[in-house]
DNA sequence: AGAGCTAGTGTACTTTATACACTAAATAAT
DNA sequence: ATTATTTAGTGTATAAAGTACACTAGCTCT
């Protein structure tokens, strides 16, 4: 029997591109690394994955350390694999993308919560490893996601008005939209429940 | 410094699903596994990743070796990676979903192509590891992909009549699309080449 | 009180999707 | 050789979805 021992000496980590969306603005939680390699560059959080861990548990736990949010809108992305993407030796790592209400978010004790910050994901042109181009697919797949299912609440504190909603919708897709049609089609899609309140919040 | 040896002991390999369209129906090509684990069963064909290799050129290698296709359609599934999936250790595996002309495939020399076959996709309901899982994942995509990219000719030889390639989107949707609507959608993508020839074949 | 900003609303038009039936030609059967 | 059966090929009418577009009412700020 041929022995696989060789092919045994792998890692791999989960990264986790946090999407939040506040001041109109769609943004990306990320962490200052303090260490090496890439120290003070910023990356997106993730951590290897325990031997004992489930892929999408690992992704799970890195979120909920950084943000205590549980129960939080998580969908896998993709698998980056080039062989030298990582300094310390072969690790390939698998993207998530979650969605969390910033209005939520509240700054962990953990010690790599202290280093994290919003940051707009139009502004991102320098990131640790090969994250950039983690986030842009993420950013990618955001977009395909948000078309086919109504995802976008997530994003969102529980009561908003359509207004912010529109924007959320604008920001991801990168596009203006029509007032009036959009809330056409959002009505229509009988998803949400009329407060017959208004606000003028900007 | 952290010592990060003890996650440097996982391995991982790509999973090829590869379709075909033969007699009306969407194939995927398996193997039947010589040893153990899962000895006897059909399997998604795969290998594990070599410590040198990009993600990408091992999904290409395993099709090649199998099939002796190069420049063929691939694209990457998604990530497998339960725990308990691989009884030889933590091994996960990124599934690929590939589209091959069967009509240019012959068996390779090569010894694990002699134990392939291809299978209705749709009559299967038992294979090794998670693979059924898998398969179903892939064909899942495929059936999005196919739907907003004109992916399907990559199933068909370089010749084919509107009822054949309309055959296969059945196969592949599977529902039953109406001939002259399908047609008409088709021809206004002006992606084919009509060649004026009439053909009865079966 | 006035100026400026934002929320909220309806209709006409265009594009895309769907439903549907017959003829001509080739092949198979007697 | 004639007939029956199968398959390819074609157009129109209707429904649904998407797009373009402008004004009013009410609030905020000065």
């Amino acid at each position: 029997m041929t022995n696989f021992d060789s092919f045994f000496k792998s890692a791999f980590t989960v990264d986790n591109v946090i999407f939040g969306f506040d001041e109109g603005d769609l943004k990306v939680l990320l962490i200052k690394r303090g260490e090496e390699p890439y120290s003070g560059k910023w990356a997106l959080p993730g951590y290897f994955v325990y031997p004992n861990e489930d892929l999408n548990n690992a992704a799970i736990r890195v979120l909920e350390e950084l943000t205590g949010m549980r129960n939080v809108y998580l969908e896998q992305v993709q698998t980056f694999g080039k062989v030298d993407r990582h300094p310390f030796g072969r690790v390939i790592t698998i993207a998530y993308l979650s969605l969390v209400k910033i209005s939520k978010y509240s700054i962990q004790p953990a010690s790599i919560a202290l280093k994290a910050k919003w940051h707009s994901v139009a502004s991102l042109n320098d990131l640790a490893f090969d994250h950039l181009e983690i986030l842009s697919a993420s950013f990618n797949q955001l977009k395909r996601s948000v078309r086919s299912r109504p995802i976008g609440f997530e994003l969102l504190p529980s009561m908003f008005t359509l207004t912010q909603l529109q924007h959320l919708y604008e920001a991801i897709l990168e596009t203006e939209l029509d007032k009036r049609n959009f809330r056409k089609k959002i009505l229509s899609m009988d998803l949400l429940i009329d407060l017959n309140q208004t606000s003028n919040q900007p």
